[in-house]
DNA sequence: CTGTTAGCGCGTTCAT
DNA sequence: ATGAACGCGCTAACAG
């Protein structure tokens, strides 16, 4: 395989006898440049399938039309799905997007932005790993003219636009479902006290039990950390042999529900009619299991697309003090595991 | 935000009164250079410090240490798997990935090529589309001099390193232990004719029917098109409301086998006593759902390990001429689902 | 050991 | 309307 030497603008004009300048100018149809021209130089760079060098390019305009992307977990049904707006989205302006994964570890998220960085992105669009406190290392980037969106996870300490689900709302869309459908003890699989996401999530809960004076208790909040489906079936497990078990759960997120539902099904406790289960993310495979999984969609897709777009925006602003919040309203999905009937309800009481 | 005006070479040069060249050999500590300017640069570039400009580095070497990579659904358990591996293995030899995504359309992924192309990412890691038959669209990156990797869905039509999955054993294996299990009547929900995978797999497993002597009919093989949940639950039904119902179903993935538990479960028909149900691909659902299901499991981080390494290899050699075939084994992944004990083996005879 | 020189390909004044 | 010339920042061949 012999590679091709490349076309360059001194060949056309070479080629043309006029002079470079001239050649690159035509190529952008300048106004300067007689129509004739233009035409006869552009024929011949298709003819000759002439391409400019993009690393010319970028070195004389200093941008690269590259964004970086970093998210604690690349195999993980949400971010995923952001991501997969986010190059969608990216692709339609002409960016491409570079990922990189911090495995929830700051030092790996730390090591992603120096490369991101040298590799020359135009801008970063992160949501940060739970070690994450400061953003120190995002810092760099701004110093650096390169404009940052944070998405998701977001932290306070950096001043940069953030795309958020509306957390509160949708855990107390979910909470005062559960409510609805007649359920009167209602537990919660808490996620990590330091993450902003999961103690928004919390608030929702406990505001909407307060304000249909629901009856609380200290021993239905289980605090998750590893945040998967063996936790969701140790603490169901907990919840159902303490003396006051609930009658519903509202999990963090759909993997710790899936891990509720196995443990349900091993006790043969039936969903919904003796306890009522619900999720938080809206994963692929909570319309899948049985019973299916009633969850509070996030919009993922969207969210990747508000956030490219909104970075992108900044790129071509220069703007590095934006702080908008963008919030996302998040929608409830009802599935079978919180359909009680009004018979089963009356069971229930 | 004020913008830090970067540090060049020549900010150092004249500063420490000596040349360009001179500086930018210290800082590779060039043999040439006495160890003392080495020690006076390195100690000027850290103190300010200095970070090459990767656009003139990159333009001057062109290359950018940037690594495409295309996949037909990003969004997808086994595709993102690859993906963590890929990202993983090139972070730790100083690359970067550019993802991109072809929704299964050709004509999509073909300007995805042409994206990645313009970008110039040093080389590209591939899993080609259902809908796409030739390679014409890659082979601009073999004549640009940039080796590409196929990965689990390849074609022939380019010449390449490929790493694929032994389809055929997996399938084998999977229907041989149903088999060894005691199931007697084998069907299997096929994925589409024009893809490798699927063929390799229908193969094994009607290799696996023969090599056993065990019953076979054409009415047990049902075509996957969309090769999703509802399929799955369809094709089901279809077999077990049909004259000859089998008594195990071995699907082309897990999401369809998914689809097949659903359908079982609304009829209360039981697995893995009554049915046996197996999968591929292992996703990480598959060990959440109840019963959880068995599956073949494709290694999908290896797999995006080995290409990308392959990948660095090809570039540093600048080899284009590379058709090394590297085979992941696959992994039997026995759950419940087909776990029949002798009693009720006995039950089915 | 170090400096000088010559580009890499392109965009952009400044002339003409 | 076009061309000459310069420089972006860095590397490397050549010269001393």
């Amino acid at each position: 395989m012999t590679e091709k030497k490349k076309l360059t603008l001194k060949d056309i004009a070479r080629e043309l006898g006029i002079s470079i300048s001239t050649a690159s100018r035509a190529l952008k149809e300048h106004p300067d440049i007689a129509d004739e021209t233009i035409k006869m130089v552009k024929a011949f760079a298709e003819k000759h399938h002439y391409v400019p060098n993009i690393l010319a390019v970028n070195f004389r305009k200093s941008r690269t039309y590259n964004i970086g992307l970093i998210v604690p977990e690349l195999v993980h049904h949400f971010f995923s799905t952001v991501i997969s707006g986010a190059i969608d989205t990216a692709k339609k302006h002409g960016y491409n997007i570079l990922v990189s994964q911090s495995n929830d570890i700051l030092s790996d998220e730390t090591i992603a932005c120096r490369t991101m960085l040298a590799s020359s992105v135009d801008g970063l669009l992160i949501s940060i790993s739970n070690e994450t406190r400061d953003a120190d290392h995002l810092k760099g980037f701004l110093e650096e003219g390169k404009p940052v969106v944070q998405f998701d996870k977001v932290t306070d300490d950096l001043l940069s636009p953030k795309v958020i689900v509306d957390d509160f709302e949708g855990a107390y869309q979910a909470v005062k479902h559960l409510i609805d459908q007649g359920y009167k003890k209602i537990a919660h699989l808490r996620g990590r006290r330091e993450v902003k996401n999961s103690n928004e999530r919390a608030i929702g809960y406990q505001q909407a039990l307060i304000d249909h004076q629901m009856e609380t208790s200290e021993e239905w909040i289980k605090d998750c950390f590893a945040i998967d489906e063996a936790e969701g079936y140790k603490f169901c497990k907990e919840l159902m042999t303490s003396k006051n078990p609930p009658d519903a759960i509202f999990c963090i997120t759909d993997l710790v529900a899936f891990g509720v539902l196995k443990y349900l099904k091993e006790m043969e406790i039936a969903v919904p009619d003796e306890i009522g289960v619900i999720g938080f993310s809206n994963w692929k495979l909570a319309e899948i299991v049985s019973p299916s999984l009633s969850s509070v969609d996030q919009h993922g897709y969207q969210m990747g697309e508000k956030a490219t777009l909104k970075l992108i925006e900044l790129i071509k602003n220069h703007d590095l003090e934006n702080e908008e919040i963008i919030e996302l309203k998040t929608n409830l999905i009802i599935r079978a595991s919180t359909i009680l009937t009004k018979k089963n309800h009356a069971t229930i009481q």
